[in-house]
DNA sequence: GAAAGCTTTCCATTCAATGGAAGAGGGCTG
DNA sequence: CAGCCCTCTTCCATTGAATGGAAAGCTTTC
């Protein structure tokens, strides 16, 4: 199909070029995609007016290209983010409300955590996690909740790759970062202290859909002052937590249970 | 390229494929994707596939699919929705606080309003719009907005287009909705009572960007109780619209001042 | 004013994309 | 349980849409 072939199909660079603006937030100029995605400037230009043409893309009046409304429009009405944001953001208003720091909902994808939904109390402390971002999943308190519920595939390759140091408090040895998701699976949630902000503690709970599979995690994290603070925020976190799978038509009732009654509540991290 | 040819690109064909998600929300299958993008099953097939295989769709356990969470990270990531909702939200909060009804902000693409985001009190009375939903640009107060401050093209076409009547209320004949397109600009917000429900009231003004364009709009929705009520929303509004717009950039003084404080505001719908 | 970097067009080349056909599987009905 | 209907999936001969090097315009910078 070309002169000289790169074998790759059209979707494959189109990928590439939407992927492009995955690491700004803005618009980017023609030979700017066509290094950031590795193509020739004469298929990047090319591709970029179809895109453009079908609204994928959008052209600035300086002839630099952003993404479009209408990818965003078909992304944000029918992605599983929707669902799940819609169904949690009542239950996190509520946490919000009774914690009155940063709430947020996050899932896997690959090896990260990506979040969906975030709300941040005006006063409230620092947080590194944004909408829409990606964190890695064995430094943050939503990571580990859904690591710890993910198949052993993925926790083995989590676990063999790199274990990135972001503090002192990062967990990085894979046998102590095993036991802590034994943890996380038989006490129902996870305190994640400075593990990724030396100033902030996260707390997460596994929220499940109808299988009861763990499909997100719903965190909240809290400035750091002390070990003993965080603790008191497990019971609201939990039940919106739980909140969030009933309306989400999991069965939650019985198993978890008693975990989080019968087991006496200890620090994970 | 095929054996009986219909002349399209790929990304024609894969963009009528994620349209096709656009009025559902949620799954499809491959054969509900290949009647409502009109593509042979063996296409849609062997695109939706590949998608999956990039991350832009995925596959659900019953084979069923839905967008996948890589494009709705894209989309969200880098959208000029993203700049604009992250700007506007403050004061979308602080505006929501006052007035404790619903708030929203929206654009416009096509002929329609696209909504980028919303806010609502617990207690709030009914609301059409959602995000990412899209209203007609003439039964909305957002709509109107936008539509007053738009090309006049656009307005041409709207006015000379299908004017649907969704209420008593709705402004369908195209005088007198070129009468209170002027009226917006002159005032510099509009009030459109129960043109789209027979139960609401909407207020929007203009929010405009750093080279002073109108790029969208702020609104607020009450519920409809007398003609009078609404009017004391005004001031509010049309000062949260101008801290977004400043905080965009946009240099906003003597001419737009001139209005709000220089006629007596009267009802525009 | 010319160098550097960007966008845009051109077009001969060629392989990725095409879609009808047919098989496999699942579910419902009489 | 056979027959029907609908869906998903694979196959493959065919061919035109997609390709990218080259070169011409533009714009910005020094």
């Amino acid at each position: 199909m070309a002169r000289s072939t790169s074998g790759e199909s059209v979707l494959t660079r189109t990928m590439r070029i939407l992927r492009a603006f995955g690491t700004v937030s803005g618009s980017l100029t023609v030979s700017e995609i066509s290094r950031r995605a590795d193509l020739p400037v004469a298929t990047a230009h090319r591709l970029v007016g179809e895109l453009v043409e079908l609204g994928a893309l959008e052209r600035e009046p300086d002839k630099r290209v952003r993404i479009g409304y209408q990818l965003w429009e078909v992304a944000s009405r029918s992605s599983p983010a929707r669902d799940l944001s819609r169904t949690a953001l009542p239950y996190m208003e509520d946490l919000q409300v009774a914690v009155r720091e940063h709430t947020q909902i996050g899932v896997l994808e690959g090896t990260d955590v990506l979040y969906l939904e975030r709300l941040s109390a005006r006063d409230a402390g620092r947080n590194v996690a944004e909408i829409a971002g990606r964190l890695p999943v064995h430094a943050t308190s939503t990571g580990l909740v859904l690591l710890a519920h993910s198949p052993p595939e993925l926790q083995e390759r989590v676990l063999g790759g790199e274990l990135r140091e972001h503090t002192r408090h990062t967990v990085t040895d894979p046998v102590r970062l095993r036991r802590l998701l034994a943890a996380v699976r038989r006490d129902g949630y996870v305190i994640a202290s400075r593990m990724i902000d030396p100033a902030a503690v996260g707390l997460a709970a596994p929220v499940r859909d109808r299988e009861n599979r763990v499909v997100a995690a719903l965190s909240v994290v809290v400035p750091f002052l002390s070990d003993a603070g965080p603790q008191a925020h497990v019971p609201v976190l939990v039940a919106a937590a739980r909140g969030i799978s009933r309306a989400m038509g999991a069965r939650i009732s019985g198993e978890d249970m008693i975990h989080t009654r019968g087991h006496a509540p200890r620090p994970s991290a």
